[in-house]
DNA sequence: CTGAAAGCGCTAACAG
DNA sequence: CTGTTAGCGCTTTCAG
């Protein structure tokens, strides 16, 4: 066949089949009763002449496009991936399609790619981010179902599916407290930022419910590895005796790996760490590799996509819907066993 | 407004403002000859009830759905983010959304994806992945143009539009000239990946217009930290001498730094390090930020959609399009100060 | 300047 | 069992 030929369209089909278009209609969508071997026919034409039905065309009828939008409000990144992959999955699996949209962060564009969803007649909408903080809704009244993913809508009755951050950080500190550490610091980001707020409050809280208390108040900073390994350098110098940190992501988590080495103090034996995010790159690039807090993006992706696929049959879950962390215990926590000695 | 109106026609808003449907359509696309008042009664109308014409009825017309595919062959990472976004962002500014398909690296699925997305009459694919080796066409004969964007097609009469991994190659090499290093080393890869074997490749020739060789031959291995780092124990241990090591990934040039100057060597000062990717979390993680080659995926995906319109309004670029990586240059190919340069 | 009517590709009644 | 007809929402002649 050569290239660029024209689609066929159901007309074409029941010409070479010798039927009408709306037998040839029933014949490929095994609807009212046809005769074998006119099925036959008419599915050895859409075959012969590769002929795939006009999906807008038939939307038309049905009300329904079988096509979702997805905005991501910031530039998509490391967080909003695994959400897009979670949701492009699930939904791939109700046969629907995606339209990914970049809002870049800003407002326009991500009216601009409201209104073109709409006018595309989307069955629904998800949106996403890369900050978990509550975001304005990205329109009111609108003709279609919206579930926030990762990143919440300011409006409670929205549906938002988000990272239970405060339980991960809990079991953080659960860990820690369980493998015996009770001196613990902890290093975050910017202070001005949600996710940090929230995990360290939770650390605070969990410590407090078993009448302790960090080692020193929380560290803000940034995000980075480059402030883990500056943080580290304010850790020492303090007075405060600590035998864990805690850090609000696994960059940083790495530089205060890095640099609690460079002192001299080895991890996990006399500083255990636990990062958050569980991001491979970091957690298995580091010497030893990190303990972290996975907060299951992708399953949160799916998870909100199902929300969606509800919603757009008529079952909507409006509110906030918190998804669990859990734990992933890599060699920053669990001190080596020594050189086996042969069994029996 | 209440909660999941329907979406109003184009009847309604004629309806509203009290003229034919016909004239309600010239008003709203600034067609045909109409009375100034008229035109604005309708647009009126069409906002008050928040009007978005039905894109899948008009592409019915005009044949057209101002839609792409984008296929992601193996799983959606690091490499087809940037390329995607740059995509987006092209096909954002001709009016284009983008149907995001990932192929999850199963020939299946993707023939499940191509199918559907020709249903909906898209008005082109492109098609992308995580490794720059050539694939199957994604099939021939298709009724769209087709771009392959990063990785390329294996039949050279399409549109592939991939990074000069060889010219980056030579740059990098280019650079550890420049600044005085003659004794080269070259850690990368696994054998089998294109890639390791482009780059490696093109660093030998490079040398060998020089009239030099590699301080030893190529290393392969992984793409990982750990291998870098592992492969320093191999440098050392060979009696050849080196003052620089061009990496075939940042994540190896991070491992190899790591484990330099944890065996004592100065980077750069005693070794100069070049890595891939250009990737920041890396460079900059890295003590010192490294210096990369960057093969400018975005740009890449830019320039992949700008073929792909080109190739929909019926001027193709058949062939095989490199795209010229560039040299990023950080402390870890500069010392400081003093200024090194004991050049002639 | 405006309305009526035909048709894009398809599905779903209803006749035959 | 199959063909005819009437739309889905919109654009576009073509009359008026």
């Amino acid at each position: 066949m050569g290239k660029l030929e024209r689609h066929a369209t159901i007309a074409d089909v029941a010409a070479l089949a010798g039927v009408s278009v709306g037998t040839a209609s029933k014949a490929l969508n095994g609807r009212g009763s046809l005769r074998e071997e006119t099925r036959k026919r008419v599915r050895d034409a859409a075959r012969q002449l590769s002929f795939e039905a006009n999906a807008g065309a038939r939307s038309l009828h049905s009300g329904r496009t079988y096509t979702v939008g997805m905005i991501t409000t910031d530039t998509i990144g490391r967080f909003s991936i695994p959400v897009l992959m979670g949701a492009e999955d699930a939904l791939g699996a109700g046969e629907m399609s995606v339209f990914l949209c970049d809002g870049r962060g800003d407002p326009i564009r991500e009216q601009y790619y409201v209104k073109t969803l709409l006018s595309r007649r989307v069955d629904g909408i998800i949106v996403t981010g890369r900050r978990t903080e509550a975001r304005p809704p990205i329109g009111v009244g609108l003709p279609v179902p919206v579930v926030y993913a990762f990143i919440a809508s300011a409006d409670p009755a929205d549906c938002s599916v988000v990272p239970d951050e405060a339980g991960g950080a809990r079991k953080a500190i659960d860990h820690l407290l369980a493998i015996g550490r009770t001196r613990i610091a902890h290093v975050t980001g910017p202070e001005h930022h949600n996710s940090a707020q929230v995990r360290a409050a939770a650390a605070v809280e969990r410590l407090a419910e078993e009448g302790l208390s960090l080692a020193m108040p929380p560290l803000f900073g940034g995000w980075s590895e480059m402030w883990g390994r500056q943080a580290v350098g304010l850790l020492l110098a303090g007075q405060a005796e600590f035998d864990a940190v805690f850090c609000g992501s696994d960059q940083i988590a790495r530089g205060v790996c890095d640099a609690l080495r460079a002192a001299g103090r080895r991890v996990p034996e006399d500083v255990a760490l636990v990062g958050f995010d569980n991001w491979d790159v970091m957690t298995e690039g580091a010497q030893p590799p990190l303990t972290s807090i996975d907060m299951n993006l992708e399953g949160l992706g799916r998870s909100a996509a199902e929300k969606l696929l509800a919603a757009i049959n008529g079952a909507p879950s409006p509110g906030r819907h918190a998804m669990p962390c859990h734990l992933v215990v890599r060699e920053s926590t669990t001190v080596p066993f020594p050189p086996l000695a042969p069994a029996g």
